[in-house]
DNA sequence: AGACCATATCGACGAGCGTCGATGCATGGC
DNA sequence: GCCATGCATCGACGCTCGTCGATATGGTCT
């Protein structure tokens, strides 16, 4: 037990045998560096933009006017989606075309699923 | 068309005409803090031992140690958790008990839905 | 009532992040 | 060769966030 249930309440510490101890340090570490990448309204928007291209990429100046942002911090925002691994980056010409990553979504829910456990979602298996 | 394929090249200006434009700014704020919540390796710890227990709930004393962190900073990211709805808390007696959110798997995976479009993973339901 | 415990709140501090303008780099047209 | 264009990087500023110690709150046992 993780905690008294009803018979000394106050006479035990309350607690200490401790029961799961969910994820390791490095891998709560690995799944917030994630999900930090989605922490931020104009980073989701950007991934929501270039998801719903109809051909699946677009360039910097495709994404700079619906967002409401600077050339410079689309393509920081770019960044660090890129470096999360949710976007990838391909250099046509003078042009910076995004499209999503191919396990991108797979990825995420990998990691809801370590995060919050696999019981939560996927109710089938 | 998004982009000039290969007629002109550089003769336009790159885009303008604009394909999709993904979520609205409203919906990216509301599943950047959602995400928001996820973006601490602590909290991410937190949620994934509560959700560990076997009788699946924690008291602040049993999450404190694990996370190596003090007891108000435990309290305090619990408390993000769950004004984000992750997390559910009920008060018994002197302690506080958190046990994940009934839909808090469902929300999670419906906010990636959102974010990546629904082609990504498979709902199933 | 008084002491004690678990938890929440407060105030403060340092670090990290988002944002911008200015600049540098590479590519393509003239 | 020169200029124009799209994008990335740099430096700086302001703000938010994570963290702590101190304190307040509410409940329990003696």
């Amino acid at each position: 037990m993780t905690a008294p249930a009803a018979d000394g309440a106050l006479s035990r510490s309350c607690c200490g045998s401790g029961g799961a101890d969910g994820v390791d340090t490095g891998t709560a570490q690995e799944l917030a560096r994630l999900f930090r990448a989605l922490a931020d309204p104009s980073r989701v928007q950007l991934l929501s933009i270039v998801a719903a291209q109809p051909d699946g990429e677009a360039c910097v100046c495709d994404l700079t006017e619906p967002v409401g942002l600077s050339q410079p911090t689309v393509s920081h925002h770019l960044k660090i989606l890129v470096e999360a691994g949710l976007l990838e980056r391909e250099k046509r010409g003078v042009w910076a075309y995004f499209r999503l990553a191919a396990d991108a979504g797979e990825r995420l829910g990998r990691a809801l699923d370590r995060a919050v456990g696999d019981g939560a979602r996927s109710p089938a298996g």
